[in-house]
DNA sequence: AATAATTTTTAGTCTTGACTAAAAAATGTT
DNA sequence: AACATTTTTTAGTCAAGACTAAAAATTATT
């Protein structure tokens, strides 16, 4: 088993590894991390002994076939917390973040496999990310940030990249939601807001927001 | 916040404050935890610092009234939570235990309001055990040991002392579970076992087992 | 290619929570 | 009351995981 501090830093590995496909560099793992550079050395290390990352010196790291299923079995725990506390305790989608990032680490696999089938074998976390199987596979759907749709091209909202409460609050406020239509009715080129329809009402959205926001293509 | 190491001390002493009344001892928190006395010392001063209990060399130790609120909480989360595994994941009385354990060191007001109206507000976990409310106030009913009843004697089964997996097995196998009434038919003298109907049947049973479990007589 | 800037690692320190061995206090026994 | 035993505390270590400051390696710039 795996202390609380390694399987942070895994699962930080295993985010960014999930974007960027080559080398993880020490820098990258602290800033996600908020921790000093140091302390990633420091712990790269332990995990390269431990055979879930391979890492050598000033060259970052990358997952081992060990580390990937490890990793993918914490992230599907946070998941499926998450659409725990939403579906069964009343939690919105901005406030699961921090209590999934504690339950995420409780050890029992009965309770994960509990879990899943009491919440019916959900397929997506409350901000549309996918929760991978028990075999740490986690399938890709496409998807495409609202950013990328062109004038009159529509989409289903799907999921978010950025998922801090202020943010997904202000989703809330504008009745965004997943599951819901949007078409884009107009693009400004000098800052790259949108017109979109959405609810059968018009609205203005920045740049910043449609950089954040996924939508299935129809 | 308090550490997990933190919350497992003050527990204990909780656990043995309920029970003895007296200042509770650095080895019987020792015993009780599985550590040496030398790291309770260590641990007592830390808490005393903390005002959550009152600590004297060579004295023991006693729970303040923020200790007791704090430690009653613990358990509480415990307690909710081995009702959730039990009553919608499916676990059996045996085995929530360990699990309850890391799970009632998560840090959330929300989540154990909403777990506990999820559950519809428990007032008693599986093994009979009183849940505190969210004050900190347990109330202790009156219920007596098998082994204190006189032969004709009814009660109804309510609890027990020792919770090992070992033990409620051996009460499932024997078809002894909470709700169930038992009636004395025989008191052994030599041994102290009893002979006893549960179930409309005679089941022999040893002392060992008439001094663990809880009925509430009537 | 040489120097400057950045990134990464090393070395040393700190805190938490545990341990062992020895000293001190409390308790039991004659 | 004096000695023996047990309990508790103190002092000194250790490992995990974080940090700072400095050194080493890599990358960028002229």
């Amino acid at each position: 088993m795996f202390s609380q501090s390694e399987e942070n830093y895994l699962k930080s590995i295993y985010h960014l590894s999930l974007i960027s496909n080559k080398g993880i560099t020490t820098n990258a793992i602290a800033k996600k991390l908020e921790t000093k550079a140091s302390s990633v050395t420091d712990m790269v290390q332990k995990l390269s002994e431990k055979e879930l990352i391979i890492y050598k010196k000033y060259q970052g790291v990358t997952l081992t076939e060990f580390g990937k299923k490890t990793a993918a079995n914490i992230v599907r725990k946070h998941r499926l917390w998450e659409v725990f506390l939403v579906e069964k305790l009343n939690f919105s989608w901005d406030e699961v973040h921090d209590v999934a990032e504690q339950l995420e680490h409780i050890k029992s696999r009965k309770l994960i496999q509990e879990l899943d089938s009491f919440l019916g074998f959900p397929t997506h976390d409350p901000h549309g990310d996918p929760i991978p199987d028990d075999k740490g596979n986690l399938k890709i759907s496409e998807k495409s940030l609202l950013s990328t749709l062109v004038k009159n091209e529509s989409g289903i909202c799907v999921g978010v990249i950025d998922s801090s409460s202020e943010f997904l609050q202000f989703l809330d406020k504008k009745g965004i939601t997943l599951g819901k239509q949007i078409t884009v009715l107009e693009k400004e080129e000098f800052d790259d807001s949108l017109s979109i329809m959405i609810n059968d009402k018009k609205l203005s959205i920045s740049q910043k927001i449609a950089t954040n926001l996924f939508v299935k293509k129809r």
